[in-house]
DNA sequence: CGCCTAGTTGACCAGGTTCAACAACGGTGG
DNA sequence: CCACCGTTGTTGAACCTGGTCAACTAGGCG
């Protein structure tokens, strides 16, 4: 679990894929995850769909905004992962969340000039840009709209809220079990997972610098719920056998993810 | 470090004393605050000080906002400590932030209409709140304030993460030393602490639960800061004897913070 | 005076780390 | 086509940081 500085190398030059097509479906993720919590309207909706993207494909394990650069510009998630983090002295790291389709993993940089942390591809990805202008623009015209986008940045603290209490008061076992249940109801919402199966790519040596334990006791975890019967895990893909077992057994309770309630109508 | 519900109580009825007053002079640490990055103009300072404010003391040891209630107002701290907390099964207890006069610990009930963690005095507080309908309208028509609000979010954030690289990434007296200075810097930038001491509430229970240790490592883990000269604690007030030495232990880097450059001329 | 809270100390214990070796796999180049 | 190598995952044994339990001290306050 040692990592060289050279491991993540930065998107700049170095294979990156930059495409200029800029179909309006790539945004669907974006919308889906914006109208969770209310539909948008048709007026909010085609603001944002107008906004200047610039779509870039990265290669898997880039830097795509290094700890103490100023982007100028926020990145969407349009498919695969991304996770921030931060290294620390003596190789170690500390990864803050991992990021799917839909998520912008650097909005609160229209706030805070600096990075304070970096953000990395876990899978190769498909990334839009936007520059922070037009973000500010669009926030400072239409209200409904920031609001939407500031609440995503809210819902962003309250899984760190989520993870510290694993970090820092459950144990492996639990603490593994919440990330696994949390990512499949993250997933489930906004349609990219169904029947507790998902396609789970972090590595144990990603996982272990998410929950703060080394690969070594990852993987011995992972055994635990996998021998208790309560996942599968194959070529990436995770499946949950027992919801009712693994919620128990993390303390989930999905509060945090601020999602609409699912029995009620609609999606 | 055990916990009954019981042992903190809700401010309905518990002795709250509720004030009418309604100086100007009490938003004063919330104005620095907001004005911390850049002035805000004559027009949103009058907006910001036009809120209607109820303004109450709470006693130590309360809960201000319930876990699972839904809040209609966003309370703003004038004078006291309050903290944020969740509770688990078996009294366990992970507190997520400390919060000092000037923020604003729940301006995300805005946004998130059910709180998913609590809010508590850590000692006698006085506190404004304003009714959500009030700061909605503020930022629907004041674009500048609405993003100075929710810049304090976004910092507020990047105050978990720094907490998270302790909890799953650092030893003990690493943890306990960066928070001792993230402390100090936060203060200081408010006018509310020189010359490396300041007043500091937190018993050591309180402490525990924020670091993610129990109450008897807390204890051995400050002793170990005093036997090195690096702190002295009494009386609830902390020194900081030697800053670079605990700079350097904690790896303290206050970009998170976000605060002004300290050498820039000014205020 | 008595009680409660906060802090302190010691002895023992355990969850998770460290170190080391090895297996499985996929990609690559000769 | 296969040898080679890097990455990822797996296992065992020894170790250590921090937890647990329990007892005790020191204030503060009614």
């Amino acid at each position: 679990m040692r990592y060289d500085a050279r491991d993540v190398r930065h998107i700049r030059g170095t294979g990156a894929d930059a495409m200029d097509l800029h179909p309006e479906h790539v945004l669907r993720p974006l919308l889906r995850n914006l109208e969770l919590h209310g539909p948008l309207s048709e007026e909010d909706r085609r603001a944002l769909l107008g906004l200047p993207l610039r779509v870039q494909a990265v290669p898997v394990r880039r830097d795509v905004v290094a700890e103490g650069s100023r982007p100028a510009q926020c990145c969407i998630v349009l498919s695969g992962w991304l996770y921030r983090y931060r290294m620390l002295r003596g190789g170690r790291r500390q990864i803050f969340a991992f990021h799917v389709p839909g998520d912008m993993p650097d909005l609160h940089s229209l706030f805070l000039p600096v990075m304070d942390h970096a953000i990395a591809t876990l899978t190769p990805a498909s990334l839009a840009f936007v520059p922070h202008a037009a973000v500010r623009d669009l926030v400072a015209t239409r209200p409904n709209l920031a609001a939407a986008l500031w609440r995503e940045t809210v819902i962003d603290a309250a899984v760190f809220r989520a993870w510290m209490v694993g970090l820092g008061r459950q144990s492996a076992t639990a603490q593994l079990a919440h990330m696994i249940c949390e990512i499949y109801r993250k997933l489930e919402a906004i349609g990219l997972a169904a029947q507790y199966r998902y396609e789970f790519p972090p590595t144990q040596a990603e996982l272990a610098d998410a929950l703060g334990l080394t690969t070594v006791h990852v993987n011995r975890t992972m055994q635990e719920l996998k021998g208790a019967g309560l996942i599968r895990w194959q070529d990436r893909t995770l499946e949950i056998l027992d919801w009712e077992a693994m919620a128990a057994r993390a303390e989930f309770n999905p509060a945090y993810l601020h999602l609409p309630e699912r029995e009620a109508a609609g999606r």
